[in-house]
DNA sequence: GTTGAAAAATTCCGCCG
DNA sequence: CGGCGGAATTTTTCAAC
């Protein structure tokens, strides 16, 4: 398994530049950190094959795109060796972003993203609560996104 | 405020390519769908003004990069209207990587990233419980996660 | 880690339907 | 006006040092 270790400062600072935003240049990173632009192609290079990199995303803004509502649902199984066959059904649900098995009150903890209340209670009444296994669900609604940032990776 | 109908069917098909993976270039994704590279780019532009596009990120594994712990914290305000002041200082936590204001059980709900049990509880008890105005809180310690993955965009 | 040169992508602009 | 095509500029990529 990879670990820290591997990584160096230049490692770290190239991926800060990069997890907020990663169109920056090669180039442009190389001048604000005093490498050469093969370097910082090395050391992605590096990091793509030990997985530390994992691919990247547009960040869009899904109100802009008719999604209204962003809600979290917490999941409870009957049983909670339920959890693989669940998440796979839940995984067939393309309004779900993440999700998560959780240690605490759910057993599962998952994002959806709906374009509104009426597209949310058909997929709560009709594609989650209708998954065998589940026990009941409880909804939190997102009524503003106030951060939303990658992790701050540390100097050392 | 911009909303959907100012895109078309090929502004939706950029976007979900590139919401899969930013790094794909222009020319590539105008080969794919029968358009010249330069229509894309305006397109791109377009959708970069409308603020629906806010960016890129590259998204890294945690685990590797040390941050062993994933968890969910909701957070019970004494008064709801302190929902503004506790935010501000929250933002200034930087191991909290998102919250939200949410109806239901929590007033705040963020998800933090931990490099171990015990970075957490320092976080919980020194730095999130030492603000002014916070209850209590509740933690799910995210033991696997299993979907992360941005929206799927309806052809419509 | 660096350099430099070839290949590719981005970006811009004039033209056309 | 939106889309196309080509040319100038930048960036990526890769070999040799």
């Amino acid at each position: 398994m990879t670990k820290i270790q591997d990584l160096d400062k230049l490692d770290k600072e190239i991926l800060s530049i990069l997890m907020k935003d990663a169109k920056i240049p090669y180039t442009d990173i190389a001048k604000q950190l005093f490498v050469s632009g093969g370097t910082v192609h090395v050391r992605m290079k590096k990091l793509e094959d030990l997985g530390v990199v994992k691919g990247s995303r547009l960040e869009v803004d899904a109100t802009k795109l008719g999604y209204d509502i962003t809600s979290f649902i917490g999941i409870f199984l009957e049983r909670s060796n339920l959890y693989h066959k669940v998440i796979e059904e839940v995984k067939l649900i393309p309004e779900v972003v993440s999700a998560y098995y959780t240690t605490g009150n759910y057993s599962i903890f998952a994002k959806v993203c709906c374009k509104d209340t009426m597209h949310l209670r058909e997929l709560l009444s009709e594609r989650i609560q209708a998954i065998e296994g589940i026990q009941r669900t409880e909804t939190l609604i997102a009524l503003e996104e106030s951060i939303n940032r990658p992790i701050t990776l540390t100097k050392d």
